[in-house]
DNA sequence: CTGAAACTGGACGTTATTGTCCTGTTTCGG
DNA sequence: CCGAAACAGGACAATAACGTCCAGTTTCAG
């Protein structure tokens, strides 16, 4: 249902959340297990959006420009790819504007539940989740069955 | 979010849900603003699923095979691309199994939020909205500004 | 200044989605 | 039986998504 860069994009701010510090594009490539040329070109993405700072040269990489705190899954994923909500009627003969018909009005309700869901949770609190498996699933905390 | 061809299904169920009779599909691409050659392909796999039922010939056409108020919004999503729950992490360098991580884990209780809304949503509660839109937005029953 | 590290951006290939078209097959009315 | 109506399905085209590759540019260490 989300596409597979906001995946890609999600994974990378998670690990830059955690990291804290500048990480190349390899290293987050690795730890995410995107492809790396693929990832270079998603992260390019959310340096134009202003989700991240690119460094070039030695020690360079890549930041989160703003706090974990202060950063959704719901800026990544607009940054990406914009959660569209169904505006008027996609059928568009007759606009009736914000009043949308019974069927779009329910699926754009289910939209609406997505984008709370994700304007609610912040890197940090991701980070934060006493949850034993670890955000980027590379290691596990906890024992396996 | 969704899929064109699912914003295209859900449009033929409501439609003949509404219609209660067979309905060509020359008919039903009309009614909801759909290109023909396509909506076709895509009443085939209603067809396929069991949503509806296509009759040959003079008289004959598509028609839902349950009674509107025992199919969901979901069963016509389902039919055309499952909405598709985070079952592992998709990493899967460690199968956490049942135990996805946070990031994931919020990602998919997103999805569950959607599919609920769904599942709760019969063909005939859209048609038994009290909306001043009918349902296909083809025509209008309220005054517009 | 030089070179390695690292991002930038364009070109390209592959695949899935969306959409079109046409031929064949079934069905029914007369 | 015949022909028109209507679906079935294959072939194809256009577009977007996903992914790869490589040359260029910036940056820093020494």
């Amino acid at each position: 249902m989300l596409s597979q860069s906001v995946e890609y994009a999600l994974r990378a701010a998670v690990f830059l959340a955690r990291e804290g510090e500048p990480r190349t594009t390899a290293q987050v490539a690795e730890a995410t297990q995107v492809p790396a040329a693929y990832l270079s070109k998603v992260l390019q993405g959310l340096s134009r959006a202003g989700i991240v700072r690119s460094q070039r040269g030695i020690g360079g990489g890549m930041t989160l420009v703003s706090a974990p705190d202060e950063l959704t899954i719901l800026d990544v994923v607009n940054a990406v790819e914009p959660l569209q909500r169904i505006e008027t009627c996609p059928l568009g003969l007759l606009e009736h504007g914000v009043k949308l018909c019974a069927l779009h009005r329910r699926l754009d309700n289910a939209m609406k539940s997505v984008e709370d869901a994700f304007r609610h949770s912040t890197l940090a609190d991701v980070l934060a989740d006493p949850n034993p498996s670890v955000p980027l699933c590379g290691g596990n905390t906890a024992d396996e069955a």
